[in-house]
DNA sequence: TGTATTTCCATAGGCGCCTATATAATCCGA
DNA sequence: TCGGATTATATAGGCGCCTATGGAAATACA
């Protein structure tokens, strides 16, 4: 996975590998875009211009109906201005329609366009495809998806920024020592 | 976790939850952005300007001394350009020095600057309790690392791109029979 | 020695999300 | 009725990574 250098005096490592939050997200992250690039390749392959973004808001207007931008927010449980901005470059695909909403002059009703519906019908059985294929792979990882779950669900018992806090203020004297015998230990480490 | 709506028709869910790569992509790319909001507060907090794309060049520099541009990603398993971008904002942090290579004209050296290795060893105790709560974070979500681990390896084994391709092949015929029935019943199940 | 190829790094632009902010419309209480 | 508070959405800018590209230096080869 990692380029190997092999003239290179350090020993090269996936550095998130490592514990903490800053290697945990990392590796989130990088998992998430090479997941993304991915899937991505696959629509390029069809020759289909497709970006990840739309897929939520596709979906959702397929299935349910116009819309107005807050609502979808809420559905999938993204932020506003990820709807707007998902909702804007869906319109300049020309594969959704914005009106306004007859009921309240802020609102806007978005719906799928006739390209918009037959580009979700056509990329079916490739999405089938793919939730297959990531059924098959949480399977192999003995379901990661569960895993993922459970972080999901110990984040929203506890975030991280207060479980970090804590350790911070519990650790206050600990911490002095620690300072010092760390700062000294990597001191002498430094070449 | 969601935003929940009581006057929307519509029941607001989490559609990361689903299987497919764009929910799984989604659910891993928004636990990587929660986890990197909460450890970004946490500096604030501490009143430090701190990027978590500086944690791994820091600890890399910190630990082994100068280094180029391309030993730097070679060792974080990242693109040179990431390396060329955060050795450019720790530089006009202050942090990091670039000299020419002596024996290599196209060759940079980084290295911390002393603000940088003060910053280093101020974080160090913060890192040190970031870690300790990603340990129980880890142990709390019966070993989600592992997990990922399992997903990383999967993945090499046989990129998610394969995986589909090989999906929608060997599916070709059966694909044509699932785009008809989806696309009927979907269409009925349009409002 | 000259040229083609490779290596090193900087830069540009993109991705999909976020928060912050601004503007306009609506609601509600005095 | 008026004005403050709330709601709906657009826009700006940022985050940390990526790929693509370009320029310069070094290397390889005829």
């Amino acid at each position: 996975m990692e380029i190997q250098d092999s003239t290179s005096p350090v020993e090269p490592r996936d550095y998130t590998r490592e514990l903490g939050p800053s290697a945990l997200g990392a590796r989130l992250r990088r998992l998430s875009e090479r997941i993304d690039e991915d899937a991505g390749r696959i629509y390029a392959d069809l020759g289909i211009p497709f970006r990840q973004q739309w897929w939520g808001v596709m979906e959702h207007l397929y299935d349910h109906g116009p819309t107005s931008v807050g609502h979808l927010a809420a559905a999938l449980g993204i932020s506003q201005p990820s709807v707007s901005q998902t909702r804007r470059s869906l319109e300049a695909a020309g594969l959704l329609h914005l009106r306004a909403d007859a009921n309240d002059g802020r609102s806007r009703r978005l719906d799928l366009s006739r390209d918009g519906r037959e580009l979700y019908l056509r990329l079916s059985p490739v999405w089938a495809a793919m939730d297959a294929v990531a059924r098959d792979l949480n399977a192999e990882t003995d379901n990661v998806v569960a895993a993922l779950e459970r972080l999901d669900s110990a984040l929203a018992r506890s975030s991280l920024y207060e479980r970090i806090r804590n350790a911070l203020d519990a650790g206050k004297h600990a911490s002095r020592a620690d300072f010092s015998a760390g700062a000294g230990a990597r001191a002498r480490r430094n070449p």
